[in-house]
DNA sequence: ACGTATCGTCAAGCAACTTGACTACATGGA
DNA sequence: TCCATGTAGTCAAGTTGCTTGACGATACGT
């Protein structure tokens, strides 16, 4: 009753979205492995996320909260964890009574500086698979389609 | 005291991995929103991958599991849920009287049915923007770097 | 001066997993 | 053939990473 309708479904794997989540992933696994070998294992999970939105001069919670597209809550959530940890700190705004700066600490400044070092060997093993030349039109082609 | 080490941080946002999960994410966001429009709005949710990976003749729950990376309790909480919402049904193993097998119900035929026509608009339309031979390569890209 | 919006916080709830424990059946030797 | 060991599915409980709701304190336009 079922069987005739099961036929000729085409195959699921083969579309641009598969291909683009596979390689996004493994992208994610490689670089969570090379931080975790410097001991940032931590920047695998959620609150990395956070760690990655700051910038040098520190971010209001609030304008972390529009970044990163998430609930004000979880946000603070996150920080609470991070703060614990000691790889941020929360400073009063002294522009706003209301707000709080969330600031990155050394340890926080030292995850980024090592990430961005894991990203670059990353870039380079890819550049070394495929070519220079492709991957720049690779990361062409990744901006044109987005936005 | 911290102001120090404050300076300098390369900018987070210009890699490849950075490039590939946002589009990703734009890729499923637009997915998700045809799948929406064609009233299959639970494919977005956890349990539309478990749809994403039956195959016309069906899965055993345990071959699911493999198939997906999740554990099996996962997959029969997610199964569950399509079963309630008779999209799947789960009918005995004829060879192995412990397992049973995944099934598509029409519900979820026609859900993978529509599913590939959102993949291939979602296609067409990245082929009108970067045209065909670009998309092409990067495809090529994706899959020589994948693995 | 006042109504309204925003910032951070506390609390509770939900989705999508996980690990642990268990029963029914399968399978490959001794 | 019996038995040890392994696998398929299920039930229960716990964890993570969010969410919505409610709140006091502060900011701000009129």
């Amino acid at each position: 009753m079922v069987k005739q309708l099961d036929d000729k479904l085409p195959p699921l794997i083969d579309h641009v979205g598969w291909r683009l989540w596979r390689l996004a992933r493994q992208w994610k696994a490689e670089f969570d492995a090379g931080m975790a070998a410097r001991g940032h294992g931590w920047m695998a999970e959620a609150r990395g996320a956070v760690v990655g939105h700051l910038r040098p001069g520190g971010l209001s919670q609030s304008a972390l909260t529009a970044a990163m597209g998430i609930s004000k809550q979880a946000v603070q959530q996150l920080v609470d964890e991070l703060v614990a940890e000691q790889i941020v700190e929360r400073v009063p705004d002294p522009d706003d009574k209301r707000g709080k700066i969330v600031r990155l600490l050394p340890k926080g400044i030292k995850a980024i500086a090592d990430g961005n070092e894991v990203k670059r060997e990353i870039e380079a093993r890819y550049a070394e698979r495929i070519g220079a030349e492709r991957l720049a039109s690779l990361n062409a082609a990744l901006d044109d389609l987005a936005g």
